[in-house]
DNA sequence: GTCTATATTGTGATAGAC
DNA sequence: GTCTATCACAATATAGAC
């Protein structure tokens, strides 16, 4: 159920689906959804907060797998790019982001911790590699952190407006690969 | 007129604004709307085409000021801090892109339209610097047009999701510079 | 937990007077 | 060009039976 849910709004945002859609995916009717689900509010907040904990897994598994800073920062753009290749998916919480202005405030506030975890964790990617020397960084390790999470959700949002799988023909994977060889040393 | 429509869409998005929400902003009512624009899928269709050429005289502009490569990637990454400051607007074809999903086709095609003009314009850019040797590239000129532009949406997307008027304290001026030093020779 | 029925509000859109 | 009045419909949400 929150599976459809999540679905719906990583499609088509917060404005952009209702509980009957949900009903009709699920294959029973809208009043069932509000029995579970009193307010969309609460609905999209619980969501928000669902993919959040599962992205923070996601990030302790690289972890667990990878050693090297570029190679974790590699395998987190491809959390975005299998995200993307589902059937052009959006990350849930860069939709919502980009809706902030129309969202209730629980909902807003879930959407901001999940910026806030994977900006201090690739914040602390980026700092760790610029101390070992592994990654010679132009600007401070937290506006890095920034800057790569906004080239890959921003693909998303071209590739969606461009209305292809990848934008362009490149994909997350791509475009990251491009951000972070020229601060490799040689 | 159309600036206020704009700039609810800049604001709230494609699926967050209705005709009351413009009738009241200029003191009419909704049917007088309706009198210009029949339907609100011509309304948003005409607000893209009419950002987009606005959009295609700023770069432009950019043209004429500026003759560098790398100065005139940073002055395509002013107009986005601009547009970030005004009242903490969105691009109106990024945040068109990421409703595309639940978009009427004709406006989904002036989005597209869109990118296309700035990616090709960046690919251009990217493409002189990278012949003339005032950049090394590691990657071919429309993957880095398509980084650049995912960059600078992005980092308004993050914005929003963070809540605040500059996401982190760096805005697209700041990211792009992160993004592009690495880029220039010694 | 799911249903039917309904309340309530908002939205895109039209008719027709001024 | 703008208004009042209204339509048709979809949305969130609730009441209450099964």
């Amino acid at each position: 159920m929150l599976a459809e849910a999540e679905a719906l709004i990583a499609r088509r945002g917060y404005n952009g689906f209702s509980y009957d859609d949900i009903a009709k995916r699920i294959g029973i009717k809208k009043p069932s959804i509000h029995h579970h689900f009193p307010t969309k509010a609460e609905l999209v907040a619980v969501i928000a907060q669902r993919y959040t904990h599962r992205f923070r897994g996601a990030l302790l598994e690289i972890e667990g797998r990878q050693a090297v800073p570029h190679a974790r920062l590699m395998a987190y753009a491809d959390l975005f790019e299998r995200t993307h290749l589902r059937e052009r998916e959006f990350c849930v919480c860069g939709i919502l982001g980009a809706e902030a202005e129309t969202l209730p405030a629980p909902a807003a506030e879930e959407v901001s911790r999940f910026f806030t975890l994977n900006l201090d964790w690739l914040g602390a990617v980026f700092k760790q590699g610029a101390e070992e020397g592994s990654l010679r960084l132009p600007a401070p390790a937290p506006v890095h952190a920034e800057g790569l999470l906004a080239l890959l959700e921003g693909s998303m949002l071209l590739a969606r407006g461009l209305r292809q799988s990848t934008a362009g023909g490149a994909g997350p994977v791509a475009l990251a690969a491009a951000y972070l060889t020229p601060l490799q040393p040689l």
